[in-house]
DNA sequence: GCAAAAGTGTTCCATGTACACCCATGT
DNA sequence: ACATGGGTGTACATGGAACACTTTTGC
């Protein structure tokens, strides 16, 4: 059978936050073209591969995250025909949130990569190789509209969070001030978070049969969200006890004043679908 | 450079309103494999093809319908190495809606084209060749999404249409009884919808600075929903005038009684995002 | 003591929901 | 006339927004 043959590529836009601050990570490129420039790390599908696998090798490639330790779901194929000078390529797209990044890895291929603020890409100020700029727009709007309906907001923080450090995952996203009063209901009530044991990250190797019990309705599930359910499939099969110590949101040291917070997580750190979404201000100027 | 070659095809989940059912455009295989299945309308993407062109392509090529009597957008690229036993491919799937479609096309190369109801191949009474069936699931769930945020389901009536008949579009996709008279008052106070001029379709072409005015704000566009914009524009330059005489939607002859509707379209005929969503019940037994 | 942050209670208002009711037409 | 479906009015429930207030800790 003949057909025209393409180059598939996967590409991915990996968003953290650091510093109260909304960051995506980002690879110079050493070679043309746009030599120099900062680029979505990704690459070659492989033959034997599929695409979401593609996109966890480079992932972890890329970041030395272990597997398992990030949210990852696929955003959209972009094949514009003029996308790549060399040749005709198409490329999936797909986001992933991690909660923290090891100082980005140094030597190897991906000696030149930069944890880069979000909003400098948004505004235009930074242009980005190929298509990747359209990419990250796209991106960074699917990741906004996932945080009303889904509990992917927790992927940003250690497993077993504040309700401040998880409002305030939001209010970097999002760029809006919430009521701290009214998003407190909203995790005591949604049914989806769940009070997590005393004695901090370690003791969370407690039996699942605890914080397991009555799962929201998947009905609404969407076909990106089907692709999340079997990413956390995937990663429930992976340890996460061997993970680094739960790296904290904000860089030099949180000052921590006021009443000690009680930690909440999502029930087996899968995020989840919310019964009743988190509505965000229309506005954002 | 050297990379893996793969086939990139496009698929096409065509779905319409017939006789108050809703339902797909699928093609009855004529080659191995899966010869004598069903399956999606689609092809290769040609060399300097985009994406969505290659999809609007081949949506043309198998109903015969003339571009912009459709809205079409991205679905997801599937790419499991064993979707398709011949070679390496990835399809990038296409979900569209229109209002109505002329008899399957007889002859040539979809001369097997059914309109199929989409209740069968959710139930799993019907399989579908390759991974089609999860990719018409998938494209279900998405447009039964965007009833909700958009006007989509505008779509799938003539240019202009009563009340009651894009409430039958409504509770026909979703499965749900909606209340006549809070729908009615969707439509009026949406600020999205407008009054047809009177004179049925014919006087349409009237001038666009009568229906134009303040469109509603597109911030909160999702990637999807950009290339939804794109399509629009792109239709948006393809003449409308000559298209026939907008087929009904309901087969025999819908019986019409009681108070004659006022009809009502959206400006241009484009799809726009509503202020607020429509909110179906969340229920669906 | 004072500041800062966690967490609770309460009020007010927008919006959705249910349903009664009127209206216009075809038979 | 009356059945049928279009279209309006209205009362009630719900849920979110705003904000006052209490509690607990660090300085």
């Amino acid at each position: 059978m003949n057909y025209p043959p393409f180059a598939v590529t996967v590409d991915i836009a990996l968003f953290t936050i650091e510093d109260d601050t909304f960051k995506i990570l980002l690879i110079e490129r050493g070679g043309d073209p746009y030599r120099g420039d900062l680029a979505l790390p990704g690459g070659f599908v492989l033959p034997d591969e599929d695409l979401e696998a593609a996109a966890a090798r480079e992932l972890e490639e890329e970041t030395g995250l272990a597997e398992g330790s990030w949210h990852l779901e696929q955003l959209a194929a972009y094949g514009d025909p003029a996308r790549d000078p060399r040749m005709r390529t198409v490329t999936v797209a797909f986001w992933a949130i991690t909660a923290g990044l090891p100082r980005p890895r140094g030597g190897g291929d991906a000696a030149a990569a930069h944890l880069v603020p979000v909003d400098g890409i948004e505004s235009g100020d930074l242009r980005l190789a190929f298509d990747h700029d359209r990419i990250v727009g796209d991106a960074v709007k699917r990741i906004r509209s996932r945080l009303e309906t889904t509990t992917i907001a927790a992927q940003f923080c250690p497993p077993a969070f504040t309700v401040a450090e998880l409002r305030r995952v939001y209010e970097t996203i999002w760029n809006t001030p919430l009521d701290p009063g009214n998003f407190q209901r909203f995790v005591r009530d949604s049914g989806v978070f769940r009070p997590a044991p005393s004695g901090g990250p370690g003791a969370l190797a407690a039996p699942s049969s605890v914080a397991l019990e009555s799962a929201p309705s998947l009905e609404r599930l969407e076909s990106g969200q089907e692709v999340m359910r079997r990413a956390i499939d995937d990663a429930e099969s992976a340890p996460s006890s061997d993970a680094e110590p739960s790296m904290d949101l904000s860089g030099p040291r949180q000052q921590r004043r006021g009443r000690p917070a009680s930690r909440w997580m999502v029930p087996e750190g899968r995020p989840r679908l919310l019964a009743r979404p988190l509505r965000r201000k229309t506005g954002d100027p």
